[in-house]
DNA sequence: GCATTAAATTTGAAAATCAAATTAAATTGA
DNA sequence: TCAATTTAATTTGATTTTCAAATTTAATGC
């Protein structure tokens, strides 16, 4: 067998800590089923390689306990450095964070193009990651893992970016060139499974093992998590929820097709239809036209009404192929509140298949624009414990 | 840790010799990274238990091959007898197969009725799985599993039917209460999950470990294998390919819902369009309407184009959303192949986001009655292995 | 300060894997 | 025909790993 049992201890308590830090040892048997002598054991390799530390059991434990008092094991944050970067239309955003996952500097850097050589792209990330560490005195070298989210068709495995807009150019092997240049590991994914991701570690997806997760910004974007583990689909391309279509010749979409969901919710959609040309940046006009259908004109509404009816009806469309335990609605910006409204929640109840279980939950989650770049550290985060669990077999 | 290793090696070995049969131990150490010495441990024990059988290696293999020769492995059919049955409208079919997976016998029993009260339902069960296992010399308690497909909303691992339009009442721990009647061990799936399991053990989705099965019979149903596992839902009702929307506010479906792709593609929408009433058995007037469709009768051929298009269109939307490698169109029917013609294929291709990659394969199998029942077999098949394994480390 | 309690560790036995050595069963060639 | 060769399968013995039980540790209660 390939992975040995030890390492899948290891691995099982790691997350277990993870998951449920702060832990103590007794738990963690009684959890994985492990038996505490084994636990005993695991527990102090990993103490050993300063993945996890003891803490002190909280005082709410101790009180009015007998017998020897647990000790808890946490993460120990200062284990790893990792860093986060999402490449968005005219910007980055980064994060640090430590191996425990908390956050511990970000940074926000304007971009003057939106399309960039590989070169170039390196260069400004790694001007970036050393802006970003020197904000607590650290240096790029120290970052152990470093996730990068494009949009486009990744396939996240070999680091590969089939197709991406913000890239000149195609098959392009990203992660490999970056690591070349930065000298440190880089994990490259798409920035909506990046999400679903971010929300499964730090979000609302916490605690489901089945969800999805749709965002909205100038596209509609997808991120499905299946058993606890992120599905990608088989050619990378898969959760192009924004291009199903919900229209039979319908409405005609940046894409070449007719009748996809973007077509009908995106912002460019919203204002062709209200007859504004969109310029460069139509947030602001969106924003307008969405006001004027909340004061009641009725051009304005009728077109903020269909566009949440048939995002409703897409949604209610994933519910009945996939029946997820949870729908999260994730974005950053505030002009798509019409999508989020109750009646649109109210039609997907409407629209999915009636048993006697209830519905899946929908929940709204609204946020700043480091949840990208949390979920490019989260993803770089999973990867660089992988290796140094795999790290501690090789030098055992 | 609750599965030990031996366990899991067992389970590994006896997986491949399944998938590879005839295969040699050399074979099954380089293919599975289990060492020689402990494929010759394990399976001697599989051996001794009767899973497995020595047969002499193929000829071809044999011919100018210096050494000792290698001695092959299979899975020997005799260990168990499973059995399978699909109730469908107006019918039961069953098959009867051995532990290699080989159909050995099969019976057909026309219903006079479609709802039953769950006593009726076990005694017709009964008395058909002893017409099928009589026709072998072999009694129902030989049987070690009796795998059941029955379309509504099933929690498989609990053998409970949530509803099903075959049974006089809801919510029915089917499994428990025929294992009470028949005394041997009962497994119960939603038919349409069934097919993908059939396709999957038997059929087009051999070798693939991301498919997906559509059915057309009366209604429109799926079955999704993700990562070589069925994907059921957490509730148990996903996969209503058959109701996802298609159209806003569309065409009214039988669930009560408007839009609904059945309400588009199913015998009784074609009826309605055409503007003929259904029989209980509508059939026949649908073959006579695509026959008319065939030969250019502009309505009947507008009814069966907008289907076809309709149909491609929500194919569409799962290739989308999941990204397989593989499309399995099931059915036995052949009414529905104005929905399997190729300008449908074209038009999915035509519709789904297009990348450098191929897309996914898109394949029509059509077969007999005795699918829905092989895939029921297949599902006890599974659950039988398992329980053997287990079975093996207690008296150990 | 001694009994009690409960967590954590240590100990020793049992289980399981694997590399290396051995045995088994064939072919090749003298 | 029989030794040499080749390759599969098995056996052997060392190593790894797990776990139950015994022991130790560190607290509370009286």
């Amino acid at each position: 067998m390939s992975v040995n049992q030890r390492e899948i201890g290891r691995h099982t308590l790691l997350s277990e800590i993870r998951r449920q830090q702060p832990i103590a040892r007794i738990n963690l048997s009684e959890r994985t089923g492990i038996s505490r002598a084994t636990v005993t054991t695991i527990t102090a390799e990993l103490l050993k390689e300063g993945l996890i530390e003891e803490v002190a059991s909280a005082p709410s434990d101790k009180d009015a306990r007998r017998g020897r008092p647990t000790v808890d094991l946490k993460i120990r944050g200062e284990a790893h450095l990792i860093a986060g970067a999402k490449i968005s239309n005219l910007a980055i955003s980064l994060v640090l964070m430590d191996f425990e996952g908390k956050q511990v500097a970000e940074h926000e850097l304007a971009l003057d193009k939106t399309v960039f050589d590989t070169d170039a792209l390196a260069i400004v990330l790694g001007d970036s990651l050393a802006a970003l560490t020197g904000k607590i005195g650290r240096h790029v070298t120290d970052v152990s893992g470093f996730g990068l989210g494009i949009a486009g068709i990744v396939d996240a495995s070999q680091g590969f970016v089939h197709w991406s807009p913000s890239l000149d150019r195609r098959n392009v092997e990203l992660a490999r060139l970056l690591e070349q240049h930065l000298s440190i590991p880089v994990f490259v994914d798409n920035d909506a499974n990046l999400v679903a991701i971010a929300e499964q570690a730090f979000g609302r997806g916490q605690g489901y093992s089945d969800f999805i997760v749709v965002t909205i910004e100038s596209g509609v974007g997808m991120g499905i998590v299946i058993g606890n583990e992120l599905y990608r689909g088989t050619r990378g391309c898969g959760a192009e929820f924004g291009h199903t279509k919900v229209h039979l010749d319908g409405a005609l979409c940046r894409c070449g097709q007719r009748g996809c969901l973007e077509a009908y919710v995106a912002d460019y959609a919203l204002l062709r239809e209200a007859n504004i040309a969109g310029s460069a940046d139509g947030a602001p006009q969106v924003e307008a036209l969405l006001e004027d259908a909340r004061r009641g004109d009725p051009v304005a509404k009728s077109i903020a009404d269909r566009a949440g009816r048939m995002f409703a009806m897409g949604l209610a469309n994933l519910v009945n192929i996939f029946d997820p335990e949870l729908i999260i609605l994730a974005g950053a910006q505030m002009q798509s509140s019409h999508l989020y409204a109750e009646e649109v929640i109210e039609a997907i109840r409407g629209s999915i298949v009636q048993i006697d279980k209830a519905p899946p939950e929908v929940v709204i989650h609204k946020w700043g624009n480091t949840m990208w770049a949390l979920g490019a550290a989260a993803y770089a985060l999973d990867n660089v414990s992988e290796r140094a669990l795999a790290g501690m077999a090789a030098h055992a």
